[in-house]
DNA sequence: TACGGTGGAAATACAGTGTATCGACATGAG
DNA sequence: CTCATGTCGATACACTGTATTTCCACCGTA
């Protein structure tokens, strides 16, 4: 093996940061989902080895945590609406877009404590928006369920989605019968109320009825703000 | 090697069904969380080769699916209350109960479509509880609406009660400040509302907080049944 | 009774995972 | 020029889900 075989070694390692660490990781999930991430492949996008990570962070939640607050850089509204009522609605149809914009972020949503420093602004904005209209625990309590509303709704419309996609069935079919299962079950008359709700009730888009639900659930809240 | 060091061969492979699988597989979710279910560790469970679960399951996930669907066994109301509004109080109820009992279902709710039998008994009696109150598209958005409020609530009920748990820290004290890194932040200054809500917020008991919330959405819908 | 065939269980194998440990090496200090 | 230091990558380990192969008890037939 004379040096001619040998390749020069690599300058240095490529210098590392953890935006640069997310970034990779975060195009990963988009790209094949959260299942698609692993350390091993984040360090191989940036050159590295998967040791070098552990420089950045401890553990791979961890990574999962900085992407999601990564996500909620995407979400804190540029500027906040001075109504109570649409700051609220923003942040759900913003958290939406950003989770169908990074399906991953459905599986993530709600499963740790938002603690970084974006989580952190979302929910000082969100509570500065809400401040003064009615004792701090009210205000608390109307944020906390229009979250559970949103967060909710958000988990299931990606789950949907991907199971509309996994079946190959067009957007009709899926939402006639929801799969040859299905269609079996209701075929059995065991259940008459979903069955009826299934063939009956017409396709609704999944962006109206988010929108509707949530409106409902502002409804409720606006109510309790009087 | 003679016959008397040879033990003898087991006397026939222990008789496996989907019910036993499942409820290895429930225990060991119960006692450490989801991670802590391999197809090995169930499938020794059951004295049996992990290959022997793949002719009931042909997938990790499916597996999953099972769990899910034997607490909707739980979940699923001996008898179904007469008013609308009771049956959806205590679905939500029922549901968040045994998240509690099964942690790990926090993490699966809303994650997949609930299609197993007790799953979609659930959705059925639910449906009826509704049926005629409106037109089946209203019907459908309130049970929806509902459902995504406490999916929604749950998950977030549970991740807290993780993020407690793992630190170590008294009730009280992670009410106040969720941990020394949130305390850093809120010192900062740079999150105002959220320092007021966390410090001078009550300490409110989580049951009666999902019960609030539960309330105002019911509300909500029966503003838009009548 | 002997013998294949067959079906299902188990062993083995494989490609991957997160993470601990350790050796080597480039860099900065004396 | 030498030595300590700290960082990076290779290696290692225990484990994962699952495909494939091997094996063996059983059964119907000759």
């Amino acid at each position: 093996m004379t040096v001619w075989d040998r390749p020069e070694p690599p300058n240095r390692p490529v210098p590392l940061d953890r935006e640069r660490i997310v970034a990779a990781a975060v195009a990963l999930a988009d790209e094949g989902g959260l299942t698609a991430v692993s350390l091993r492949k984040v360090a191989a996008r940036l050159d590295a080895g998967p040791m070098r990570l552990y420089g950045y962070i401890s553990t791979k939640d961890e990574l999962f945590d900085l992407m999601v607050d990564a996500v909620y850089a995407e979400i804190l509204p540029g500027e906040q609406p001075a109504d109570w009522r649409e700051a609220l609605r923003v942040l759900a149809h913003r958290t939406r877009r950003s989770a169908l914009r990074h399906e991953w972020l459905a599986d993530l949503l709600g499963g740790r404590p938002a603690l970084g420093p974006n989580g952190l602004a979302v929910s000082e904005s969100t509570l500065a928006a809400l401040d003064g209209l009615a004792d701090i625990d009210t205000v608390m309590r109307a944020v906390e369920t229009v979250s559970a509303y949103f967060t909710g709704a958000i988990r299931r419309e990606v789950t949907d989605l991907r199971a509309e996609r996994a079946t190959g069935l067009s957007k009709s079919e899926w939402q006639r019968a929801r799969g040859p299962h299905v269609t079996r079950m209701l075929a059995t008359g065991r259940f008459p109320a979903l069955a009826k709700a299934v063939y009956d009730g017409t396709h609704v888009d999944a962006e109206e009825s988010f929108a509707t639900g949530l409106e409902w659930v502002l409804d409720a809240v606006a109510a309790r703000l009087a």
